[in-house]
DNA sequence: TAGATTGTTAATCGATTAACAATC
DNA sequence: TAGATTGTTAATCGATTAACAATC
């Protein structure tokens, strides 16, 4: 395992090994940085000094067994396992990632669903019975949970983070529009729509 | 308006907006660039440099005005006005997003949301009537709409963009995981869980 | 062999940070 | 005035790209 793999290299890999993914269930065998590089709309340089951290996938004249390249980039990104995922938040967002059946074949799965209303905590939601936030650091630890998504108002997000990180949770997906502050040991990565959104306005004439 | 900025530096103004408003909330008339740069995990220089590309919004031994950047920021960022934005996909995530609060205050409105289902086409969905996919284009360029959120199976997302673009739009948020491929004058923004969470259990001991 | 493509080095390019004069 | 903080310059740091020997 290489050390000091920059950020933004680690960044690019999911998105490599999604175009890989797509091009193997489209019938390819093989692939060329150039090819890839297309696809993604990066250069092949780029590509190839990414991989380059992590060893010698290629063959020069032929390219890279797509196959090969994807078990090792999943071996990489450690999700060559199944992680266990808590979700807290089951408005209309949370009950839109509960349902959805994209997590499994690429690296998770969401284990448990907190939520603070009274009303809906031990409703069913898809193949869960809603938990109270109550009960987060006794499931979190319990399970040994390290991945959590946060769905619920920016108000209760800091409250949230901070239980799950107390729990023992190192990797958390907000969808909560505010910035958590979190210990350097955890991670956090932050989707809201209007950012997105606002950073393209720019852009438009 | 200033030319050639980083697309990097427009990258952060949304996330500084959103942390100016927050602060705003909490009653705070003034701030600085250390204290904003504290909460953000960024440095003050960092700040300092980013907004000195589009004017002088602060004052030396005090700081900055929040109402006053926060109008600046909304002004740079074009969402000082209200963007119309068509919505492709009525599933569970396109529910969330019809569903969602949290445009309105931040330069965005849903303005027609798009199903290929006979079964949605023409029922409600929030405040709005699903229509069908066929009428895309006709809708767009109708209302001259220009930035869209694509909420459907990733198979069928690049045949849905190329729609869009040719009626118009100019700014895409894809929720669906795949690459799209489009024309240098058209922006896209991807938000797939997965590529998120993919890129922060490399981290994970 | 001839053509293609890798992995890597060096050069270029761009972004971040440190430092400080200006000034509120 | 004294303390604080900006806007900006120069220095540092890091990322991307170009180029090519190696080799399949």
């Amino acid at each position: 395992m290489p050390a000091n793999i920059p950020d933004i290299v680690i960044g690019r890999l999911p998105v490599y090994l999604r175009a890989l993914t797509r091009l193997a269930q489209e019938g390819h065998e093989v692939t060329s940085s150039h090819e890839l590089g297309q696809r993604l709309g990066i250069s092949s340089a780029q590509i190839r000094k990414d991989l380059s951290h992590f060893g010698g996938f290629g063959k020069q004249g032929t390219g890279y067994q797509i196959g090969y390249l994807v078990e090792q980039l999943r071996q990489v990104l450690k999700v060559d396992q199944e992680w266990e995922v808590a979700l807290v938040g089951a408005g209309d967002l949370g009950s839109a990632l509960a349902h959805y059946k994209g997590f499994g074949d690429r690296g998770f799965r969401i284990a448990c669903v907190f939520d603070n209303s009274p009303q809906k905590v031990g409703q069913r939601l898809g193949d869960f019975t809603i938990l109270s936030t109550d009960d987060i650091e006794k499931n979190i630890r319990e399970r040994g949970i390290k991945i959590a998504m946060i769905a619920i108002p920016a108000e209760k997000a800091q409250e949230v983070a901070d239980r799950l990180i107390g729990a023992g949770v190192r990797a958390i997906l907000n969808y909560a529009p505010i910035n958590l502050n979190v210990p350097e040991n955890v991670r956090v990565q932050y989707i809201d729509p209007v950012v997105h959104m606002q950073r393209m306005t720019y852009y438009l004439t």
